[in-house]
RNA sequence: AGGAACGUAGCUCAGUUGGUUAGAGCAUCGCCUCGACAAGGCGAGGGUCGUCGGUUCGAAUCCGACCGUUCCUACCA
């Protein structure tokens, strides 16, 4: 058998795979259905989405191979605003902007693209071993899903649910479009406030000091707000100012809004351009002053000096100027959040514009009613705290973005401005009897992306058609995603599904943590901290890998701080670790906590385990080669224990799945292959095959068990690790398996298992514990694996004498023994080291072997060890209330538990005084 | 400012309803190429479970306060 390595065996079995076509709903048992949150087509596969398919994955290859009727469905969605950065980019390097080639030919520019480049992430799925269902593949901008797009637009639209408005938004100046609230990121900057006098109207020599961290905005000031309460301002409510620059006469007024304490006390008004200033001019009836364009210049309307300047350049030319009139009475430093659009990294300015709203009121109840009534569960509970935070405080949607590439708002205008809303021009005239004479005019603008993608579970299954796939597959069992998408997508989903299909989108959502840096850093390009995890899969050098990561920074002078953190994180690179590795990692990080460190030593350490399950195939191929025949094979009891084992993993680990708990799914898999499968039953296993002696009836048993085992951890492991599993369940003799494919063999079930109960159990720890107290001596005594040492039994219960004597050859195979023998008189002891293993002594004779004072040292630590322990059971028991009100039987275990440490004390210390004299 | 979470070995994390001596991986130290596996085997060391109180016979676990870290929401111009 060839080394393992990932790389040989990956790809060519998800070929194999995806052409046979298992990926595909087998069309029997019952539908278990997940929908992909639809990836950027543009965009490639983040750690975040290989963490997120690695969780998904392995839930649906379960549900596959437990019969289920599955669907994971997949598709992308145009990702509005980020396509149109990307196609915008891909123009100026042919020294174009937008406007140059039209909207037409822009859509079509973008199309390319999504052509040329859209694969990438379908391509890195596969890699991941995703097994998603690609024959129906679906994109937000595909003609079936545009229509649902259209249908519940005009549906909403006819039902008032839908409207359009002169509202304050928050407006991205580089992208001129309006964004949504949750793309706006607000961080704390260092800014200034500038403290400028505003002269009353009527005597300008008095003067009113305001403080504001955006001087330019003082262009469209209509009022100055005091705090009704104000002692200092009293006299001066319901008179006038004379705006500086601007040169007209606002009203001084009162509103609670203003907190007299920060300041001067006295708040600028501002409302168009300021969202708490929008409430105060609502109240006040003031006036909108728009000063802005939509490119973030400064407007007409403004005074002359300022207009056509961009905001920062006016900002500049204001303070100077104000400064010239010795207006300004003083600048502060001053730390404030500053909003910045997610994308551009622009600040992003409330501004007032014609937007489309969805009114959410009526959709939000019965989503809201659908999760605290159980339709809908949140796995972890705690994120339904994110939802309904989010839920109780909704503001109406703002779903129209001042761009190309997405839906096309089906509303038209005529030439006096009504709006006529329809699924099509044609349908808008029949309907409303608008001849062809009279021009109508599309809407410029799309729908936010999230408009369409709420829609996701029902139109990529063919909605509005009531199609055998809906029928079958809708209401989706699960949705899995992370807590920052709750707000954006999943609750629009509910709010959605609920109103046009009239069930719930899923019955469960799974939130998932974030997956960060080793230093639990957000990963992100501008800080150059990400992994791709194609690198991890494939191995990438250390200057590729800084390369990659300092390409398209936002600035420059991150370039050697980037290098220089990743040669000292990668001096040689990441090794080549196969997408096994790397998916077994995911889920073993999966805890229920919120963000979870990715650390590259333990995707190491998995594609050792992954080594280690290849090797153990391995020797268990070679132990089965020849396979010996026998009409009634006995099991030894070995080979009784690891099924026992084996049952009791395979409970742990559908119960965790069940919960979700894939870090407890990974762990058991994981120690149940290593820590008993290798290193205790091959070890056992090894004796009765090899043995001359031992009847051909066990050898066949152990054969039996050993390829029945290998076979069931092979499909336990498969939904984590498909790819190994595949290549060695596959390279199993036909008749130890079912089927074409482990990826459509049964899933493992079983029930609890008692292991205490069990006598076979009883023996293998027995034997562990013999071993164990063997090794520690050889260990501690540094007695080479090679040498044979001789054993003395001395003491111990019946059962230890039965055992002995049942599973020598066993305890001989595992600790190289060259004698054992019962001492019945222990005065005669020669000079030994000692274990003890309940009551019975385990002696290996020094002569020749043993160091006298390592010996002592030893002996020392296990009195030691032993003696704390007697004094922490003793106080227990002295304490009359514990003795009084704890349960008889944890009492009971107690006072038996220290007998046997002072039994063992005893020995211990009789046993050193021997060595002592020596 | 409000809300939430977290703090367990050098590092990354488990620890289910309170009840044997708090576990694992990595890292560390010692021994070992013994016919599956050095991407390995065997052994060992390492924790007053953030601090202080409380409830309890008994607290890593429940409660409170504080300290520290992080996230979310909203912002004071």
């Amino acid at each position: 058998m060839e080394k393992y390595d990932p790389k040989k065996i990956e790809q060519p079995l998800y070929q194999a795979w995806e052409s046979a076509g298992y990926f595909a709903p087998s069309g029997q048992g019952e539908p278990f259905s997940i929908a992909i949150p639809p990836p950027n087509v543009t965009g490639t596969l983040h750690m975040g989405h290989a963490f997120q398919h690695s969780l998904v994955d392995a839930i649906i290859r379960r549900k596959r191979m437990q019969g289920n009727n599955t669907l994971w469905q997949m598709g992308t969605d145009h990702a509005g605003i980020s396509t149109q950065i990307i196609v915008a980019e891909q123009l100026a390097k042919k020294g174009l902007k937008p406007s140059d080639i039209g909207r037409e030919a822009f859509i079509e520019t973008a199309f390319e693209w999504k052509e040329t480049s859209g694969g990438q992430i379908s391509q890195q799925l596969r890699r991941m071993g995703a097994s998603l269902h690609w024959e129906t593949e679906r994109f937000t901008l595909d003609e079936g899903l545009s229509m649902a797009v259209i249908e519940v637009f005009t549906r909403l639209f006819d039902e008032g649910l839908i409207y359009r408005g002169k509202r304050l938004v928050n407006w991205d100046p580089k992208l001129a479009t309006s964004i949504s609230d949750l793309e706006v990121i607000s961080e704390e900057e260092q800014g200034s406030l500038w403290h400028i006098r505003y002269p009353l109207a009527d005597d300008s020599a008095e003067t009113l000091v305001v403080a504001t961290t955006r001087p330019e905005t003082m262009l469209g000031d209509a009022a100055v707000a005091v705090h009704p309460d104000d002692d200092r301002y009293q006299h001066l409510i319901g008179r006038s100012l004379m705006l500086p620059l601007s040169n007209r006469v606002i009203p001084i007024i009162a509103d609670a809004y203003v907190d007299p304490e920060f300041g001067t006390g006295c708040v600028k008004i501002t409302p168009a351009h300021d969202f708490n200033d929008y409430e105060v001019g609502q109240r006040h009836d003031l006036p909108l002053i728009s000063i802005m364009n939509p490119d973030g210049t400064i407007a007409d309307n403004a005074p002359s000096p300022y207009v056509g300047l961009d905001r920062f350049e006016a900002r500049k030319k204001i303070v100077h100027d104000l400064n010239q009139a010795d207006l300004i009475a003083s600048i502060n430093d001053h730390r404030l959040m500053v909003p910045r659009g997610e994308k551009t990294g622009v600040v992003i300015e409330p501004l007032l514009s014609d937007q489309w709203f969805v009114r959410v009121e009526a959709l939000a109840k019965p989503a809201i009613e659908a999760v605290e009534d159980g339709s809908i569960k949140f796995i972890p509970k705690q994120a339904e705290n994110i939802y309904f935070a989010w839920m109780r405080e909704l503001k109406d949607w703002c779903i129209s973005r001042q761009q190309w590439w997405g839906h096309r708002i089906p509303a038209w205008y005529d030439p006096e401005g009504n709006i006529y809303v329809g699924r099509s021009l044609e349908e808008v005239r029949t309907q409303f009897s608008i001849p062809e004479a009279v021009a109508l005019r599309q809407d410029d603008d799309v729908l936010d992306t999230w408009f369409s993608s709420a829609l996701w579970t029902f139109s990529t299954l063919g909605w509005p058609e009531k199609t055998k796939a809906l029928e079958t597959f809708h209401t989706t069992n699960l949705m899995v995603t992370g807590h920052d998408i709750i707000s954006f997508w999943v609750s629009r989903m509910i709010m959605m599904t609920l109103k046009f299909m009239d069930e719930v989108p899923f019955k469960e959502v799974y939130i998932h943590g974030l997956v960060t840096d080793a230093e639990g850093q957000k990963m992100s390009k501008s800080k150059g901290n990400g992994l791709d995890p194609m690198d991890i899969i494939d191995g990438i050098s250390a200057d590729a890998l800084i390369a990659k990561r300092t390409q398209n920074l936002l600035q420059e002078r991150q370039r050697a701080k980037i290098e220089k953190a990743t040669r000292k994180e990668f001096p040689n690179g990441i090794e080549p670790f196969g997408t096994d590795a790397l998916r077994f990692t995911f889920c073993a990080i999966a805890t229920s906590a919120r963000s979870m460190r990715f650390d590259l030593k333990r995707v190491e350490g998995y594609r050792n385990f992954c080594n280690k399950l290849w090797n153990a195939a391995n020797f268990v191929a070679m132990s089965t080669n020849q396979p010996i025949h026998h009409e009634a094979p006995i099991a030894s009891v070995a080979d009784h224990w690891i099924r026992l084992q084996f049952g009791h993993t395979t409970h742990i680990v559908n119960q965790a799945m069940d919960n979700y708990r894939f870090d407890l799914a990974a762990k058991a898999i994981y120690e149940f292959v290593w820590d008993e499968f290798c290193d205790w039953y091959l070890e056992l296993s090894k004796p009765v095959l090899t043995a001359d002696a031992t009847n051909t009836a066990m050898k066949a048993g152990t054969q039996a068990c050993l390829v029945e085992i290998l076979e069931g951890i092979l499909r336990l492991a498969h939904p984590f690790i498909p790819f190994i599993t595949e290549t060695l369940w596959l390279a199993l003799p036909q008749s130890e398996r079912q089927g074409p494919s482990l990826m459509l063999a049964a899933y493992p079930e079983h029930g609890p298992v008692d292991l205490d109960a069990a006598t076979e159990v009883a023996d293998i720890r027995w034997i562990k514990n013999i071993v164990g107290a063997l090794r520690n001596i050889r260990g501690e005594q540094d007695i080479p694996p090679n040498k044979a040492i001789p054993i003395l039994f001395t003491q111990g219960a019946k059962s230890d004498r039965e055992r002995q004597s049942k599973f020598a050859d066993l305890i001989t195979a595992l600790v190289k023994t060259s004698d054992m023998s019962w001492l019945e008189d222990e005065t005669n002891a020669p000079p030994s080291a000692i274990q003890l293993v309940g009551t019975l002594k385990i002696l290996v004779p020094l002569a020749g072997l043993i160091d006298t004072q390592a010996e002592i040292e030893r002996l020392d630590k296990a009195i030691n060890k032993i003696q704390q322990d007697i004094i922490r059971v003793e106080q227990k028991l002295a304490n009359e209330a514990f003795v009084n009100n704890a349960p008889a039987d944890i009492v009971e275990k107690e006072k038996a538990k220290i007998q046997s440490y002072q039994s063992a004390k005893i020995d211990l210390e009789n046993q050193k005084a021997r060595i002592a004299a020596i």
